[in-house]
RNA sequence: GCGCCCAUAGCUCAGCUGGAUAGAGCAACGGACUUCUAAUCCGUAGGUCGGAGGUUCGAAUCCUCCUGGGCGUACCA
């Protein structure tokens, strides 16, 4: 049962006979700001005050004349200017939670009209080893896709590969120039890696030098700039002088960015040209962009020899990504790369061109949209495809091939503008009736508050992040069992927990986060005994599981005639209401696509009122057998949730931690 | 230049489909273990929600302007 659905359907009832447009009034129905104003709150009254001319606490009395709730509410009640609060039957709760004791799905109803959602997320380029970059989309793709799901839409999972781009020009000019063959017999995957990162490095080298003194008169062009400004005199036009000088802090804030990015260019070339063989191999290879390049597009073209390379290289690389995929517990069930789509793109330029969508300009074909500046590009001048047009391509293929009412996206937030494009694009193009939709977030930052970064400028890999996160999860695990008479765990179940522990708390880290938003990354903080952390949700999942097994409680057998549940403290009427508003957090999630409404729900509402109850109300040693048996079927549900709700985060919990 | 986003407690962040006194964790201070895991809990203190207007019965939330930051901006993805 959701209650809030429930109680908005009986208030549509009511208010269908005063107003014609009830759908704006049931969304004012919420939960209660305030426990001492009930468990649920009408706002709809005061709003009609113009509408009925009348005052809206009579607007209220009148509304609650009509309302049918007497089997679930007290009697409602008239606050404030005209706010209506409602206090749910200690008896209609019993109720509820009795049915949820013998529902797997914990009363969570599925979807009266399921639909089709295509949900985009993960596509790391699989020739590249995964980064921090990638954490959000895959857990943030993962959890949409599976609370969507659980509410018993059709989902389909898609991991849009990056499986034909440069990235594999660069591993075939590597293969064929720098690979060593015993360590490529030994493990293809990891001398494919140092393959692509050899090459990358060589590209890095011959890459800054070249930009280096273009940079460097860039920046004295821009200190002459910021000189000639100084020594203007002020106009005695305020607002222009004010302008002015804001302009200059501006100029001088980014010299002194520019400035310190050249320095920090400057050095790591300084490192990488300490290295003598490396230094002959980049003279050797000076061509290597241009090479590379031609590798692609030699790839592209079918090119027998680079082909094959092709074919023998991917499942490897797609092997690699796929450790860290087991490690965090993804699945897709499509995988589609851009690969998948190549014999499609040329009918999609030239579906555009016949429909008129697209025309050529300065030597590219590209579609003009209203309200953009610059044209959306499906074609480039030496006729290669863009991303844009493969983005198309896949478009048209899901909507072929699965009808769905949804696409999402859970890409970062810098390409919005791209997707803005590629939705009004594909509405122009026919696809109108589907809800497509950019899941954007933000970036995940170190310490300083900017991208995170290794200590030399690297980006952070994303098996080192899991390795350190479970390490560290090692180390509370293990200090916190030390610290007992006799410790309970064997070194391999001490690692089993802290794999659970270490790669839940990363996820979690990120899922309790506001997508949108750029986040700190911190250790300490997603690994937290306290607070809003997968480990304190683990942990108290953990107690319940104490408590039973403490008590020789048969939770099974209990479950099964479970008709005594009471409340008679306050503490376990707020965990009940906890409870049942689960169905509420996940509809919530859905709303907008925002994960972190479940973690704020599993927080702040479910394990903070289980703390209040576990604090107070004793279950072992309650009064009576009644009591005993009804705590310790709360205890259960609470445990239940908890675990339904990190499982569809994609956290596991642990009987013991 | 244009476009998008952000600014909430000392720190990290919730709250933003408008609702009654703005929340959490950390840090600080004071309490609670012969007690179901103290890996915890309870309490105290901490705020002109960047600033100024506006809309509304009601604004952290919506609109306008200002200040300060980030990102994107014709052939990378």
């Amino acid at each position: 049962m959701n209650i809030l659905a429930e109680l908005r359907q009986r208030f549509d009832s009511a208010l269908s006979s005063m107003v014609e447009e009830t759908s704006p009034l049931l969304d004012m129905i919420r939960p209660a700001t305030d426990s001492k104003f009930g468990d649920y709150q009408a706002n709809c009254a005061m709003p009609l005050k113009k509408q009925l001319g009348k005052n809206p606490r009579e607007i209220a009395q009148d509304i609650i004349d009509k309302l049918d709730v007497a089997d679930m509410c007290e009697t409602p009640e008239i606050a404030g200017p005209g706010f209506i609060n409602l206090k749910l039957k200690d008896d209609w709760i019993t109720q509820q939670l009795v049915a949820s004791v013998g529902d797997d799905r914990l009363g969570v109803p599925k979807v009266a009209t399921p639909k089709t959602y295509v949900v985009d997320y993960s596509s790391p380029n699989v020739a590249k080893p995964m980064h921090v970059g990638h954490i959000r989309s895959t857990v943030i793709g993962d959890t949409l896709s599976r609370v969507l799901r659980f509410l018993g839409h059709n989902v389909i999972s898609d991991n849009h590969l990056g499986d034909w781009g440069t990235q594999f020009g660069m591993i075939i000019y590597g293969y064929k120039h720098f690979r060593e063959d015993a360590a490529y017999q030994q493990n293809p995957v990891a001398e494919l890696s140092r393959i692509y990162r050899f090459v990358r490095k060589i590209m890095d080298v011959l890459e800054t030098q070249a930009a280096l003194p273009k940079r460097k008169l860039a920046l004295a062009d821009q200190a002459d700039e910021i000189e000639n400004r100084k020594s203007k005199e002020p106009t005695g036009d305020k607002a222009a002088d004010k302008k002015a000088a804001k302009d200059l802090r501006k100029l001088e804030g980014q010299h002194n960015n520019a400035k310190g990015a050249i320095a920090e260019l400057e050095n790591k070339l300084a490192d990488l040209q300490a290295d003598s063989d490396l230094m002959a191999l980049v003279k050797e290879h000076a061509k290597i962009n241009t090479a590379v390049l031609q590798e692609t597009v030699k790839l592209h073209e079918g090119d027998e020899e680079n082909l094959k390379l092709w074919h023998e290289f991917l499942p490897k690389c797609r092997d690699e990504i796929q450790r860290v995929y087991d490690r965090l517990d993804i699945t897709f069930d499509v995988e589609y790369g851009e690969s998948f789509y190549h014999d499609r793109l040329a009918n999609v330029v030239s579906d555009f061109e016949k429909q008129g969508l697209a025309k050529q300009s300065e030597g590219a074909t590209c579609v003009f949209l209203d309200g953009f500046k610059a044209p959306m590009i499906i074609r480039k001048q030496d006729g290669a495809f863009l991303y844009a047009t493969t983005d198309l391509a896949t478009i048209q293929y899901r909507m072929e091939t699965w009808k769905p009412d949804a696409m999402l996206y859970v890409v970062d937030h810098r390409q919005g503008e791209h997707f803005d494009k590629l939705f009004a694009a594909a509405k122009l193009w026919g696809c109108a009736d589907v809800e497509m939709k950019h899941i954007s977030f933000g970036t995940v930052m170190g310490p300083d508050g900017k991208p995170y970064k290794t200590r030399s400028g690297d980006t952070v890999g994303l098996e080192g992040l899991l390795d350190e996160a479970v390490s560290r999860a090692l180390t509370i695990v293990s200090d916190n069992d030390d610290k007992k008479e006799t410790p309970d765990f064997s070194d391999a179940k001490r690692n089993t927990i802290s794999e659970l522990v270490g790669i839940g708390g990363l996820k979690y880290g990120d899922l309790s986060q506001n997508r949108e938003t750029d986040y700190i990354f911190s250790y300490e903080k997603m690994l937290a005994l306290n607070g809003n952390t997968a480990t304190y949700m683990q942990y108290a999942y953990a107690r319940v599981q104490s408590i039973f097994r403490r008590g020789s409680i048969d939770i099974e057998q209990l479950r099964e005639n479970a008709s005594g549940l009471q409340l008679n403290h306050p503490a376990e009427r707020t965990l009940a209401v906890a409870i049942l508003r689960f169905a509420e957090a996940l509809d919530d999630v859905t709303f907008d696509y925002r994960p972190n409404l479940l973690t704020n729900y599993l927080f702040e509402e479910l394990a903070k009122s289980y703390s209040t109850f576990f604090a107070n109300c004793p279950v072992l040693k309650a009064e009576d057998d009644v009591t005993k048996e009804s705590r310790a079927l709360l205890c259960d549900l609470t445990a239940r949730v908890i675990q339904q709700g990190l499982q569809l985060l994609g956290i596991s919990t642990v009987e013991k931690m």
